[in-house]
DNA sequence: TCATAAATAGACAGACCTGTCTGTCTTTCA
DNA sequence: TGAAAGACAGACAGGTCTGTCTATTTATGA
C-alpha cells in the first residue's frame, strides 16, 4: 500500500514541522516517528524541501476544510457566519497543540519570495482570503474584497499574537469585526 | 574598544538573523561578516542563543524608537498620530530589506513559550501594544486598551500579510483603523 | 619602552545534517 | 509455491554546526 505509507509520512512530517520548525526537524526524526525507511522517503520525494512542500500542501487543504466546516457547522445567517470566523479561531487557539500559523512560520524560515515553500505560504493566505470574500459576498457586503481584507487582517493579527504572546482573548477582534461588518453591510 | 566590538557583533548578528533566519544563520558566517574572531564572541556570550537574545533586545529597542520617532515626526493631532501608525507601517514595508517581523519569526523558530527567545518576542509585542495604548489615551479614547488591541491586530495582520503575500497595500488596514478610531473616540 | 590585556587565525572535537548505497526481510500476487 | 517488487535497517560520505583550544599578533596604558 504505497499511497498510505506516503500519506503517513507526510502527516508525520507536517506534525513535526509544525511543532518544532522546518530547519530544526531532521529527516531522521521524521522517519523514526513515522516508522519508515529512508529509502522510502527518497523514492517518493527528491529532497527534504519537497517533503516540506507536500506537508504544507496537505496542511493547507486540511486547515481550509476544517475552517469552512466549523463555520458552516455553526449555521446562522450569512452575517452570523462572518462573525463565526472568530469563534472558530478561538476554537483553534484553544487546541493544546496550537503553535500559530504554520505558513507564517514557513515564510519566516524561507524568506525569499521566489522560494517554492514561501510561494505555497502565500497561496494559502490568498485562498483563506478567498474564503472570507465568499462569505462577505454571501452576506451582501457592498465591497466584499475590502471587507474580506479587513477581516483577514484581524484574523492574521489575532493568530500571530495568540502564538507570540499567548493572547487568546478574541474580544477586541470580535468587537472590531462587528463594527467593520456592520459598516460593510450598511 | 571592547564595547564597540560587541556592538558591531550584535548588529551584524541581528541583520543576518533577520534576513536568513536563526537556525539557518551559522556562527561562522556572522563572525566572517563582522570580522570578529570566534573567541571574542564566546568571551561576550556563552552561546549562540545568548547572541540571539542580545540581537533581539537591540532590535526591539531600535524598532520601537524608530517607530515612535516616525510617528512623532508626522506631527498632527493625537488622533492623526493614531492613523499615522499605518503610514509608518507603509514606510517599513517599502524598505528594500523588509522581511517581516523578526519577533514573529523568532517565536516561530523557538516555539516553546518558556524559551527565553520566545519570551523576548512576547515582551516586544507587549511593549508595542503599550505604545499604541499611550497614543490611544492621548487621543482621548474611552477604552484605550481596547482600541490599542484592535489597532495592534490590524498592525500585526498587515505585517504578516506584507511578508507572506507581498501585500503592501494598506488601504484596507487604514480604512478599518479609521472606523475603529472614530468609534473609540466617539 | 615594555608589560599586560585583548583580539586574531585557525585547528579541532563531537554532534548533527542530508542524501546514497547495500543487503535483508516482508508483502503481494500469480 | 515462487518470483518480483517494495520496505526494511543501518552504514556511509561529505558537509555543516557549535563550542573549545592554542599560539600569534595587535592594541593599550603606565
Amino acid at each position: 500500500m504505497t499511497a498510505s505509507r506516503r500519506d503517513h509520512l507526510v502527516d508525520t512530517a507536517a506534525r513535526l514541522f509544525a511543532r518544532h520548525g522546518f530547519h530544526a526537524t531532521g529527516i531522521d526524526r521524521i522517519l523514526a516517528e513515522a516508522g519508515v525507511a529512508k529509502m522510502t522517503l527518497y523514492k517518493h520525494f527528491r529532497s527534504k524541501d519537497e517533503l516540506i512542500l507536500a506537508a504544507l500542501r496537505r496542511r493547507d487543504e486540511a486547515f481550509r476544510n476544517w475552517f469552512l466546516r466549523r463555520i458552516e457547522a455553526r449555521g446562522g445567517t450569512p452575517k452570523a457566519r462572518l462573525l463565526a470566523v472568530f469563534d472558530v479561531l478561538a476554537e483553534w487557539f484553544e487546541q493544546p497543540d496550537f503553535v500559530g500559523c504554520m505558513f507564517v512560520a514557513a515564510a519566516a524560515e524561507f524568506h525569499a519570495a521566489e522560494d517554492p515553500i514561501h510561494a505555497i505560504a502565500a497561496e494559502h493566505k490568498r485562498l483563506l482570503l478567498a474564503v472570507l470574500r465568499d462569505l462577505a459576498a454571501e452576506a451582501g457586503a457592498r465591497d466584499p474584497e475590502n471587507l474580506a481584507q479587513e477581516l483577514s487582517l484581524l484574523m492574521e493579527g489575532a493568530t500571530a499574537l495568540a502564538h507570540v504572546c499567548g493572547e487568546r482573548n478574541l474580544q477586541a477582534a470580535r468587537h472590531a469585526a462587528e463594527l467593520l461588518i456592520d459598516e460593510a453591510l450598511g
